[in-house]
DNA sequence: GTCACTATTGCCACCACTTGCGATAACCTT
DNA sequence: AAGGTTATCGCAAGTGGTGGCAATAGTGAC
């Protein structure tokens, strides 16, 4: 554990959630300008590596990274509007049943988010 | 219809289905060296919303795009080994329609691969 | 056909990472 | 505490993709 590494563990433990890589590597660099964004990126990986940490894929194309002990849930993200709405993992376990008995798949549908039109942009 | 455009679609043709922006340019710039990356990228966006082509996000990094005319489908991939499996959209369909019940939200559940471990690697 | 207007293009710089590499730091073992 | 081994770091160059901009090609109206 490295001094690198626990500012980036700390960087995301202040997060919300669903904070970019890009971001961690500003906040840290304000304040220590000699750490390379690719040390960030490189711990984060670690990090998850470790167990400390997750990253889920919104539809555009940033990885956003958060804590591995936050409640894990499903994302909707309109394609029209860009707006982003989370939903309980429940809603998405019966399709991860199905594919595990049917496929031998052990889904991760947390992983990405769901894409479509939300209610307020179908026509 | 410009040339480029049409050139664009051509090698979407003459692909079978998932190819890349990259592999679409590579190919065009064999014959055609002065057609910039850019233009093939845009025109991939733009035959998109004419309805010819549409694409998907496989893996977590690299857009596929095919012909909007091939059948539908759903794709399993794993992380471990990075198998790529296609599952019918009807093995899908009720979470679609469940999304669409409670929360008013269209899924385009083709959009984007549903990460997990596959049979194989599952330990 | 010609002229105006709009869409598209090529170029270039940027973005969000990723990778290779030599230098440095962390961590054992003694 | 010193020495050796391995992990990690900072730097710089590379990758796949995006966006601004001026030049140009396509188009539609006369």
């Amino acid at each position: 554990m490295t001094v690198q590494r626990r500012l980036v563990l700390d960087a995301l433990q202040r997060a919300r959630h669903h904070t970019t890589a890009e971001e961690i590597a500003r906040q840290i660099r304000a304040r220590h300008p000699q750490i390379d964004p690719s040390t960030v990126y490189r711990n984060l990986e670690a990090l998850e590596e470790l167990g400390y940490v997750t990253h889920t894929h919104l539809d555009d194309r940033v990885t956003r990274w958060h804590r591995a002990d936050v409640e894990r849930h499903g994302h909707l993200v309109c394609r029209r509007c860009g707006s982003e709405q989370e939903i309980p993992l429940r809603t998405l376990e019966p399709l991860g049943r199905r594919l595990r008995s049917e496929q031998g798949f052990r889904a991760d549908l947390a992983h990405s988010a769901i894409v479509g039109i939300c209610r307020e942009c179908a026509p």
